[in-house]
DNA sequence: AGCTTATATTCCTTGACACGTATATACGCG
DNA sequence: CGCGTATATACGTGTCAAGGAATATAAGCT
C-alpha cells in the first residue's frame, strides 16, 4: 500500500511523465506501444516508467516479454485526498455564491 | 484566469511549497508568519512564495510593509480537473465493488 | 529625513534530473 | 543454443532548481 511521497509529486512535476499517465489512464499499455503513441525513445520512456512506478502511480505486470503498466488507481486517490480540503474550500465558495443566485431567483419566482 | 500548466506541477513538487498551501489553506498569512509557522529562512520563504505565485497557486494582496497570501482556489480546482477523469476511474471501481457487495445483500433482504 | 520592520532579490555553489548513446537483461522461437 | 524482439540500465553531459549570506526595496513611524 505505497502511499503518496515526495517522489509521487515529482514525478508528476514532468510533463512526459503526466502524458504518459493520461495514456495509460485509457487503457493498460506496453511500453513499446507507449513509445508508439508518444514519440519519445525506448530509453527514454523506460525510465520515466520506472520513475512512475518508484512514485507508486503506475503497476506493472509482465506477459512474456513485453510489461504492461497501468495505473494505480488507488494512488491517484490518495493525490486526491490531499487536494480534497482545497476542494472542499473551493466547493463552499461556489455554494455560496449559488445560494446568492437562488436568493434572486427564488425573490423573483416569489417561492 | 492562470490555468495550470508545467510551473503548477513543478511547484508542487516541493514539499516545503506544499507545506506553505497547507497553512495558507486554513488561513491568508502574512510572509513573516509564514516564517514563523515553518522555520524557513525568510529569503527562502519569499523565493517559494514567488513560485508558487508564479504558478498560480496563490494570491498576494498587500497591505502596509505586509503581504498576505492566499491559496488560488480557481487554480486548485482547475488541478482537481486534471485528477477528475482519474477519480473517476476510482470511483467506477468502488462502485462495481459495491455493487458486488449489495447483490448479496440484496438476496439475503429478499429484496 | 533617519530608523525600523517587512519582504524581495541577487550571487554563488551544490545537487538533482533529463536526454542520448551504448549496452545489458529477459523472453520466445526455430 | 543462437537469434530477434522487448525492455531495462549505465555512463557522460548539460541544464535547472534549491539553499545560504548579503543586500536591495518598500512602507510606516517619530
Amino acid at each position: 500500500m505505497a502511499s503518496v511521497t515526495d517522489a509521487t509529486w515529482t514525478a508528476l512535476a514532468d510533463p512526459h511523465r503526466r502524458a504518459m499517465l493520461d495514456v495509460l489512464r485509457v487503457r493498460a499499455c506496453a511500453v513499446g506501444e507507449i513509445v508508439d503513441e508518444l514519440g519519445f525513445t525506448q530509453p527514454t520512456t523506460s525510465k520515466h516508467l520506472r520513475v512512475l512506478r518508484e512514485a507508486g502511480l503506475v503497476r506493472v505486470r509482465t506477459h512474456a516479454q513485453r510489461r504492461i503498466y497501468s495505473v494505480d488507481l488507488e494512488q491517484m486517490a490518495e493525490l486526491d485526498a490531499w487536494l480534497a480540503p482545497f476542494r472542499q474550500l473551493w466547493n463552499e465558495r461556489l455554494d455560496a455564491l449559488g445560494e446568492h443566485l437562488d436568493r434572486s431567483e427564488d425573490e423573483a419566482k416569489g417561492k
